[in-house]
DNA sequence: CGTCGCTTTGATCTAAATCAAGTTGAGTGG
DNA sequence: CCACTCAACTTGATTTAGATCAAAGCGACG
């Protein structure tokens, strides 16, 4: 890692999507932290699980998964980071998950270090690392009652709800992930997600043009299957 | 809530298990803050979803469940609570999960604002609050790979496990819960939890004295299953 | 314009859920 | 102290949702 076009560093004003503050403004922001943008291919890895966590990241372009792997290769998808989300923040010294770029991808960075020390550790600073890491909690609590008591069906309505909330800008949803991600996220193989779409499709509750481009029809349709 | 008995203020110097550090003295043994502690009855409500997050809570003796409901009746508990264990912690306003007594329970209680101000937020105090989220969410991690992508008898195994590390001081593991919050920690039915409790039985890696009191008598076999 | 990866769709299988009795055992009251 | 009760647990029979196995489509890219 680390071996590859670092651009110019930063103070890129403006990456968070519509409306949602800007998170990684809130910790870098202060006393002029550097950041830098770097890039990574798709299907390249950002970090590993168990590296040392370095870094703290923020998606300017491109998307992300991350995961963890049992040892025969099952894989569970954590987390999808679209444009503007920060990921990668620790309060140990190491990642517990892997991160992957799912397409080439840019992303800001700035060395945790400074983060914690650096600009001082103001009580401002430290609620937002603090605030930041309940957040991603609170999805994974979410996730577990998806994963533990939701059926495929009601799996797939709450991604869509949840993709359509967090990258839909235009009414149109273009999706950065396969099948077999989508599937590695919500619990399911690629085939149960792509019946559970073609249904949904049959049904009127959405329109593709391209099988990642996605248009839903019926929102709250959605949210009634969404249990 | 809070219309029961109110014992002593405290400082009760230990309560946290062996050897792990007392995660509630590192927030609350500072400036002096007044713990309470406070008693549930099996099965009674400590707070529930959407609930303001006035209090963290540190459990004395006793055991608690945390979990999630669907609209018709699904649970996903998310996690237990042990003795020594702290709960109840939020950025946000709010409790995500509902909080209940698994069986008659003590916890110590501080309030959550004279954490964060009247302690004066120190850097100290502020990390301590980081830490301990991030560790509920490395949990919630390891339980969405089991959620998503571990079959009955590795869920049941790494159960057993768990459980092993955070309460078997004698050898013997005297488990709080029924069947089904098992299983409803596991994203099985209590069918399911019972028939790979059985069979790890018959197979000699477990031995009972009562249902709910067990033996691990080849931890190796159980890791082994566990993926 | 051919190839290869992604996606869809179909057929079959299976792990776990569901449905249904029994069994156990901790607590209660006679 | 013993019998009764009721919830918790176990075990068996059957069903089923989703996985697995297997072929086609299709589309983007070289």
């Amino acid at each position: 890692m680390l071996t590859q076009s670092i651009s110019a560093p930063v103070a890129n004003p403006k990456v968070a999507t519509a409306g949602r503050p800007d998170q990684f403004h809130a910790i870098a922001g202060h006393a002029g932290l550097v950041a830098t943008e770097f890039s990574y291919k798709k299907d390249e890895e950002i970090y590993g699980e168990d590296e040392p966590s370095d870094y703290v990241y923020q998606v300017i372009c491109g998307s992300v998964r991350s995961y963890k792997l049992l040892s025969d290769g099952r894989r569970q998808i954590g987390a999808f980071y679209l444009p503007g989300d920060v990921f990668g923040l620790e309060s140990g010294p190491t990642h517990r998950l892997t991160a992957e770029a799912i397409v080439d991808t840019t992303v800001r960075l700035v060395k945790r270090r400074s983060l914690e020390q650096a600009a001082g550790m103001t009580a401002q600073v430290a609620r937002s690392l603090w605030t930041m890491t309940a957040g991603e909690l609170g999805r994974a609590e979410d996730h577990m009652l998806l994963l533990g008591r939701k059926n495929a069906m009601e799996r797939v309505a709450s991604f869509l709800l949840e993709m359509d909330r967090r990258l839909a800008a235009t009414g149109m949803m273009a999706l950065p992930m396969c099948r077999r991600d989508i599937g590695d996220y919500l619990g399911l193989t690629l085939e149960t997600v792509s019946r559970a779409l073609s249904q949904l499709h049959n049904d009127g509750v959405l329109a593709f043009s391209g099988a990642r481009q996605i248009v839903l029809r019926n929102r709250q349709r959605l949210h009634n299957m969404d249990a």
